[in-house]
DNA sequence: TGCTATATTGTTATATTATAACGTAACATC
DNA sequence: GATGTTACGTTATAATATAACAATATAGCA
């Protein structure tokens, strides 16, 4: 089982996280690159800060980080670059918490569940088609033309009901 | 077909409004003697702002509707109200509009999902066991313990896809 | 009834998340 | 290099929500 794949769920505590950051990041700079989109410093940047955190990391977690080392920033800068991510798939918005992580799937323009553990943050990204198509029978039946899905499930990690923190 | 059941998805627009929102604050004094829950003048009026608006809507919207009654309030007054209102699932709160919407059965500690039309703003609740048992099952395969679920989905009602606005 | 504990509301200030508006710099294309 | 476009810097402000504490109303009981 390699980074990519672990990620897709919740980590566990011995896994190699700097891998999952460094593997995001190329996968990323290789969809941009063929997409024909401008992976600025600070787009990468942002992008390396969101899995660098490994969960949802609220906006102005990331200013700080940022200003910290040193760049100027204020909060457009943050939501510019968060804007670019969002657009293009490299990251998920999680509206329950107001924040945002690393996509496992780049580029797949998927729609993806979140299940968020509370007590310690992280958020597994599913992409059940199952969802999807229960989803989209209730929406037939009422004559809804679906345009964005919404599916964040909170509660407690495996890795959190068995001790603390992972 | 009567108000309530209407009022289950999206509303027709010769649909009588004032019987739903009469209906459905006569459902919450019921439910608040039964519970021994203070529905208290504050309480009920924000209740009843929220069915008036017949649509998800802001709390800041609630605070100007009050105070443009002549009550006194702040923030603080429109939040104690929500959140009791939330507390006893006499409203719901969506997510992704940071909007608060009438609950359709009041009481029932349900789960609901949310079609949410982009274009007239109107929100039809669901509750459909299909989405509850998938996102159940999903939960079961990661060991994930399952405390609130949040499933929204935007797009376009039948309505509006005939015409403006119903 | 009057007393007391609790629940509710009022009030002021502040936190948190996000966007508007406008100017400057970098980049690409010709 | 001129020109149009994209990205970024900067300042101000909007929109949503909560903290902290005082005043009032209510409920339960002596
Ligand atoms: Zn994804
Ligand atoms: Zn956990
Ligand atoms: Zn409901
Ligand atoms: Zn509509």
């Amino acid at each position: 089982m390699n980074a990519s794949k672990r990620s897709e769920q919740f980590p566990t505590a011995d896994h190699d996280h700097q891998t999952c950051v460094t593997h995001a990041l190329q996968e990323a700079e290789d969809f941009c690159l063929q997409q024909g989109l401008r992976l600025t410093e600070l787009r990468h940047r942002v992008l390396e800060l969101i899995w660098a955190n490994h969960q949802p990391v609220g906006a102005y977690d990331l200013l700080e980080q940022l200003t910290h080392e040193g760049r100027k920033a204020a909060p457009p800068t943050i939501y510019r670059s968060l804007d670019f991510l969002l657009e293009n798939g490299l990251i998920h918005r999680i509206t329950s918490l107001n924040a945002y992580v690393g996509c496992n799937h780049p580029g797949l323009n998927h729609a993806a569940q979140f299940f968020i553990c509370e007590a310690c943050g992280q958020a597994a990204e599913l992409d059940d088609a199952k969802i999807e198509s229960v989803i989209a029978r209730d929406a037939k039946r009422l004559g809804f033309t679906v345009e964005k899905r919404t599916v964040e499930v909170a509660g407690i990690c495996a890795h959190c009901k068995q001790g603390p923190h992972p």
